[in-house]
DNA sequence: ACGATAATGATATCCGTTCTCAGAGACGTG
DNA sequence: CACGTCTCTGAGAACGGATATCATTATCGT
């Protein structure tokens, strides 16, 4: 499935322009090994990690246009650095959980949370609306850490 | 209760390092008077608008002890600008829903959201941990204007 | 009023992101 | 394969919100 996810990338990329580029494919690919969130910067650092010679602008780029096709998902945290994961096309998501403290990142998913979200959307007339959520505290590693 | 809050935010500000100072009365007296999030660029036209000479660096200043005592609650919408609004200390909050499309905020409470971020948290060993929640789409208004 | 010290404001700096532009690369055609 | 066209790419400049710096001002206990 993490092929499907490239294969669908590069398919959907090259049907948007009618070109396909190196820097592209070789964000798409590295794009395609995650299954969570990393910084634009981490993106760059792990394409050259892979041999790749491609710019940080050419980075932005791919991102903002997977962005708009639906294919990445941003994530903000609220600390002023923008993240990226892969997107399930089908809508499949999860939200995160970040500790404070040592700045570990936790997936979650919870259909009771999602459900909450798209009644108050619907309620107020937005449909078919996007949400963001992040919950932030101490983990449990660290708050046995303090007590210690 | 308006009145509440800013006596609060001053005290506590006040206690916190044995000073007081204009620009922080400006500050807490002009948010004390929202109820929704502004930019500290809003907050600065605001404070200057009343007619007090404050530096942009004080605002920010000013809000970030806000912050660290639970006076403020920092929103971020994900397009790079941090957004403040007045906290109250027992909890009570709101979030917000954006359009995409003509920028509007509206604040939402939801007591099922809630109670499914918390049950989130505790299970994952997140005890008493904050949340933020932004969820973003076409508004009503918007949605109809773009059918015409 | 005085001295110690925190607060203030103008400005410089930082840093993530976006813009610019010349050159390289991809694709269709012959 | 050679060519022309047009997109993509990458280095660096520019941008903008937020933070740091530092001389000056204001506050408060004495
Ligand atoms: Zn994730
Ligand atoms: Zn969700
Ligand atoms: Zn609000
Ligand atoms: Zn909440």
């Amino acid at each position: 499935m993490v092929e499907a996810w490239i294969e669908s990338a590069l398919g959907r990329m090259r049907s948007a322009t009618g070109r396909s580029g190196g820097a592209r494919r070789a964000v798409v690919a590295f794009l395609g090994r995650q299954d969570c969130c990393l910084s634009a910067q981490e993106i760059h650092d792990g394409v050259r990690a892979d041999g790749e010679r491609v710019g940080i602008a050419s980075v932005y780029r791919a991102l903002e246009s997977l962005d708009e096709l639906g294919l990445v998902q941003r994530v903000d945290f609220g600390d002023g650095v923008a993240r990226f994961e892969p997107a399930d096309p089908r809508g499949d998501h999860h939200h995160h959980l970040v500790c404070d403290d040592c700045g570990k990142v936790e997936p979650f998913e919870d259909i009771a949370l999602e459900a909450a979200l798209e009644r108050v959307a619907g309620g107020r007339g937005y449909e078919a609306a996007a949400h963001d959520v992040v919950v932030r505290g101490a983990c449990e590693d660290c708050r046995a850490q303090l007590q210690a």
